[in-house]
DNA sequence: GCAGAAATGTAGCATATGCTACATTTCGTG
DNA sequence: CACGAAATGTAGCATATGCTACATTTCTGC
């Protein structure tokens, strides 16, 4: 293979961008648990088979994969609990989602497609990007409010 | 099923979201395509191994599929075309690439940071927040002429 | 023109995600 | 409490993407 005749460009990004999918899903799933959490007291396979618009075998398979990587629990017939190490995640997912859906806002797109974008987006977006993200939106804002 | 129950949130978009994926891979492959043509005036497979950094068997069952959708043409031991179709698909690409890039660019991202989130974020900008994209890429790069 | 190198092709395996069909368990309600 | 509905589990299949190992074809340089 071409490692040393100069592969024109981007190499590695790609590679990258490959293998964060697999990160996406549990980065989805653990959110959308959080959520579902927030407003029923119990988040069962069904849930989120509705909620991904997947069946319900699609959901068991992948969370068992998440409760084998420790974010989260289940047992037979029973609701579904995040871990510790999940709910980090979790956190942190809804942290990273609502940033970049404010900042679409803050730049004048459309509350529909803001949503729908930010879902593409959220699992690309680097901390560096993030952050000017964030500053970017309060600029928006305050000049915004001086207007 | 909770199709009358208020499914709490956001099925459909993340419907959108996974469909996408098939797509995502055609034009990464199409934009690569183009991008090793202007330089080498023939596009092999192992040239689209290297850029991926995957084997030339992946490339060749993605190209394979590709050929059968009609973005790009190939016969046994040939080099690898597009079609009409196909270029046309890189040239938008390309174009929604650079637009999203040369956003985080006029934002203050850096370089290395830019190109790489450029990746993973291109196709999940819809339309609407490319618009959005282009204008205030505009609008930052005036102020930062005026400062 | 021919031998070795480079590029492609093929076989076969793995993982992740999707499905339907059917079996089993749990829950709710009469 | 028992029976049907709902939820979950299991089996088996499909596609997309990844790999290694080995076969075949094309290209290159002597």
């Amino acid at each position: 293979m071409p490692a040393s005749k100069a592969p024109l460009a981007a190499p590695l990004p790609h590679q990258r961008t490959r293998r964060d999918h697999s990160n996406e899903t549990a980065e989805d799933y653990v959110e959308a648990i959080a959520e579902i959490l927030t407003e029923k007291k119990e988040c069962r396979a069904v849930d989120l088979a509705a909620f991904f618009g997947v069946s319900h075998v699609t959901v068991k398979r992948i969370v068992s994969r998440l409760a084998g990587e420790g974010l989260l629990q289940t047992e037979p017939y029973r609701p579904i609990t995040l871990t510790r190490q999940g709910k980090r995640l979790a956190t942190m997912s809804r942290q990273r989602h609502e940033i970049v859906q404010n900042f679409l806002l803050a730049i004048g797109v459309d509350a529909a497609t803001a949503a729908l974008d930010t879902e593409g987006i959220e699992h690309h977006v680097s901390p560096k990007t993030l952050a000017r993200f964030e500053e970017l939106t309060q600029s928006l804002r305050a000049a915004d409010r001086s207007r």
